[in-house]
DNA sequence: AATGCTATATATAATAA
DNA sequence: TTTATTATATATAGCAT
């Protein structure tokens, strides 16, 4: 993004990867902590690649733990009680939506759990197993079976909209 | 990073603030994509907020498989192949017993989730089986038994990390 | 290999529609 | 309220060190 555009695909030559790699690193965290202090949201992130020894893991453990709390206690969405004045043909649309939309949810639990278990593997790998690291990491499967609890309970019910 | 520089804090107008919530939140998508293919990284992230119903989650079922693959082989130890000493034996021990921990711990870990999906196999089977929910929860349960299986792969092959 | 330095490419804050 | 349009602020690709 500077003396020439780039084209979007994998960088050729390894030097200039590792390059661009550190430094669109270090920009991707900025820009994670910016949008965390400016909008008061939760960001997880995880970057594995083979420059580095070790994955990065942004932010910390702690604030990862937040971020699950959040997760965990993500409302299921309102009901759509709206008056049915139209034939057969809305009905069979609302429907239709509603499928679309429960596939949806039950897309983004997958990877909620996915991400969980990610970050499981993620700190029995790279962390040490003091007996502070299992602690945490048994909270962590806890939050696991939460969550997948959830799914069950909640496949029943639809949910919204997703950005993509 | 426009008109005008922002200040890193809260943004206090709650408008504003979802406004630059949203434009910095594809940002960061693209900025993600476009390290994940430049670098030939993996790269996982979630954005939870109360603007978006859902977390945002980062990037496909897919590629958060081939993250939790690298996260699987991250390096471990240079094996010392030189003389042993008394110190050098002694080292092994411990590593060799860290290694047992972790693998009982993975063991663990592997126990309570195939647990866990056995009984939502056996409440899915029993509840809604006229729907084709049943259908998609068991398409979730196998990505959590292919998880299992790359967690036991994992315990059956893992090595202590050597630096602390 | 890592860091510093610009010229450009992008991202985005303020504004308009 | 979201979406489009810019004027600026940032990020960063190619080099030099």
């Amino acid at each position: 993004m500077a003396r020439s555009a780039v084209k979007l695909g994998l960088i050729a030559d390894k030097t200039a990867r590792k390059t661009t790699f550190r430094k669109r690193k270090a920009g991707l965290l900025k820009k994670l902590n910016e949008l965390q202090i400016l909008c008061a949201v939760d960001v997880c992130a995880f970057i594995s690649s083979n420059f580095d020894s070790k994955p990065e893991i942004w932010p910390s453990v702690r604030d990862a733990r937040g971020m699950i709390d959040r997760l965990k206690n993500t409302p299921t969405m309102k009901r759509n009680t709206g008056e049915i004045d139209q034939e057969t043909y809305l009905k069979r649309r609302v429907k239709k939506l509603e499928e679309d939309l429960k596939r949806q949810k039950m897309k983004n639990q997958r990877l909620r759990m996915l991400s969980l278990v990610n970050k499981c593997l993620a700190e029995s790998d790279l962390e040490n197993s003091s007996s502070n690291r299992a602690e945490e990491m048994k909270v962590l499967l806890d939050d696991v079976i939460l969550i997948i609890k959830e799914i069950e309970k909640t496949a029943s019910s639809c949910s919204v909209r997703s950005d993509f």
